[in-house]
DNA sequence: GCCGTTTTCGGCCCGACTGTTTTCAGTCG
């Protein structure tokens, strides 16, 4: 098992700025924290096995901090914090994970009310309690009830990324228990669906008895759920539950197909068998009259035996991959190798934690061929952009521009920006100023609520601007927060196609926007896309997995994504050649 | 709590929006 890692460390100190914020304490002193969590967050090294001086070296960690990180790290638990959680009921911090409601509003409901749970606070709206309440008046209830539906919708499902790594981490352990012979993760996460409902791991092994013991006793397993011989439930210290299968190894083809779904895609592939005159089970793969296997050892095998191509986990949605494996149309989808580049990034000159330098290095360590800067322009009034501060990186990424990498001729680097897309469809600065950026997205950072009309003249005409080249998080969403903002997306992908503006798919855990469904709507526009991590800093970087997942959800090959195109290719559509 | 420095305390991203209020607090990006 991986030491704590420190997205763990991020997670304790965001705690403690929480739990600060709640109390109602110095703001500043919570604000400390929540720039630490995020530091450390980013930070490109893991803070397990620093010395106190290089923790303190770290941007927003001074020596109080330092001290906390290091009694977590040694203990796994910190004092200060501990406390403050025995004052603060979890409940009270989950309050504010509800949109529009923050810490101040929720230390009122608790104070007030006695509510330390989201379901509490649905039943005293319900229940009218809120009445009277200072500060709640009829709005406001509608506010929080239409969140606490958001909260819901996906509040009991992990996230990709955190199930990713957890899963990873899982079978990285059970790989090395004596006697297993293959480990792997199986159902929607395999499938890289945008959020995780439970975790399925499968093992291939004689004996059961060392996996199933091991798996309980990870450290990151808080409660057993079930525990059998061929399979055992546990819930992890996050909440997540995780299933261990063992099968016998020469079911293992069988078993990972049945168990990866999805189970509209199973229910197909069985009718396929039925009509051969076999039968599919997570064993095998058998005649129905003789009971013979025909198939089981290998996924592949399965598939073939169905008279099917080995189809990628992705794409197994019955939404037409059966009909496409069976006519041999299956589409050859982009994988993260194809990407030479990265075309939506920020530094630390808006709201990245990385220097320019620290971005370009990393990207060029990740053997990209060219690499685009594209901090925030003026509109976003938080970033205090300017045109001399904007203009002065320009010539930090000139000087840099073909220095790092050992590729011959260096990582080129683009100077971009991400504009703000107003609710006219307008973006920051004049056109003469933009027409001196490489390439420029343009976003939607507020203004979600405008009615669809209205909402698509304002993306249709952001798409027109002639120096906009990507549409970046296309539909604004955010996962278990937000919906997405509501356009007639037929018209604003039309008018991409016609104006050759690519749409993004925004590599964020949080975001995967544009969303595979929609994604395959805008592939039968005829658009491009370009895959981005919008990477925030270092580690950022790497989230461009799941963008490709979600890419590759929506059956999208190589050739649509303009960051697969070489530079030079890549230059000429950014001149709108 | 961190940081920078005008070395030992004062400032800390800033503005918009919203719903509530009757002059503003809370939330958000």
């Amino acid at each position: 098992m991986a030491a704590t890692g420190n997205k763990d460390i991020a997670a304790v100190l965001q705690e403690y700025a929480d739990l600060l914020a709640i109390t109602g304490g110095d703001a500043f002193k919570a604000r400390a924290y929540e720039r630490a969590a995020r530091a450390v967050g980013g930070h490109p090294a893991e803070l397990a096995g620093l010395g106190a001086k290089a923790l303190t070296d770290i941007p927003g960690v001074g020596k109080s901090i330092a001290g906390k990180v290091a009694e977590y790290l040694r203990t796994g638990t910190v004092t200060e914090i501990d406390e403050l959680r025995e004052r603060i009921p979890a409940g009270v911090r989950e309050l504010t994970r509800v949109p529009a409601l923050g810490p101040r509003k929720a230390l009122l409901l608790h104070d007030e009310l006695g509510i330390s749970s989201v379901d509490e606070l649905a039943e005293a709206i319900e229940g009218q309690r809120l009445r009277g309440l200072k500060g709640f008046g009829p709005k406001t209830e509608e506010k929080l009830l239409h969140g606490i539906g958001l909260l819901k919708a996906s509040g009991e499902r992990a996230p990709l990324d955190t199930a990713t790594e957890l899963a990873e981490r899982i079978t990285a352990a059970l790989a090395g228990v004596e006697g297993c012979e293959r480990c792997a993760y199986a159902g929607s996460l395999r499938r890289m669906r945008e959020t995780v409902g439970d975790i399925d791991v499968l093992a291939a092994a004689q004996d059961s008895g060392p996996l199933m013991e091991a798996f309980v006793a990870l450290p990151v397993t808080a409660e057993v759920i079930a525990r059998g011989t061929t399979k055992t439930s546990i819930r992890t210290t996050d909440g997540i539950q995780v299933d261990l299968r063992v099968v016998a190894p020469d079911s293992w083809g069988a078993a990972m197909q049945y168990f990866t779904g999805s189970r509209e895609h199973n229910i197909r592939t069985r009718e396929i068998a039925r009509r051969r005159g076999l039968k599919l089970s997570e064993y095998s793969l058998s005649r129905v009259k003789s009971g013979r296997r025909v198939a089981a050892e290998r996924e592949e095998d399965v598939y073939e035996h169905l008279g099917l191509p080995w189809i990628p986990p992705v794409l197994r949605e019955d939404r037409g991959e059966i009909e496409a494996a069976r006519d041999g149309e299956l589409p050859e989808l982009v994988t993260e190798g194809d990407l030479r580049g990265d075309l939506h990034t920020h530094t630390d000159l808006t709201d990245g934690l990385g220097t320019l330098e620290e971005m370009a290095r990393a990207a060029a360590d990740r053997g990209f061929t060219y690499y685009a800067v594209t901090d925030h322009a003026p509109d976003l009034r938080m970033q205090r952009m300017t045109k001399a501060k904007i203009l002065a990186q320009r010539e930090q990424v000139r000087a840099l521009d073909g220095t790092l990498g050992k590729r011959r001729g260096g990582l080129r680097l683009l100077h971009g920006t991400e504009l703000n897309i107003d609710p006219d469809g307008e973006v920051d600065w004049p056109a003469d100023f933009l027409a001196g950026f490489d390439l420029c997205v343009a976003s939607v950072h507020s203004h979600f609520d405008l009615p669809r009309a209205a909402m698509t003249r304002r993306l249709v005409k952001a798409a027109g601007n002639p120096h906009v080249h990507v549409i970046g998080h296309p539909t604004a969403r955010m996962l278990g927060k937000r919906g997405g903002i509501d356009a007639d997306w037929d018209e604003v992908f039309e008018a991409c196609a016609h104006s050759r503006t690519a749409l993004e798919i925004n590599a964020q855990p949080h975001r995967l926007d544009l969303p595979d469904e929609l994604i395959l709507r805008a592939r039968r526009h005829g658009v491009l896309f370009s895959i981005d991590s919008d990477a925030h800093s270092v580690p950022d970087l790497a989230q461009l997995r799941y963008g490709v997942g979600t890419a590759r959800r929506g059956w999208v090959t190589k050739a649509e994504v303009i960051n697969t195109w070489t530079l030079t290719r890549l230059r000429a559509f950014l001149r709108r050649g």
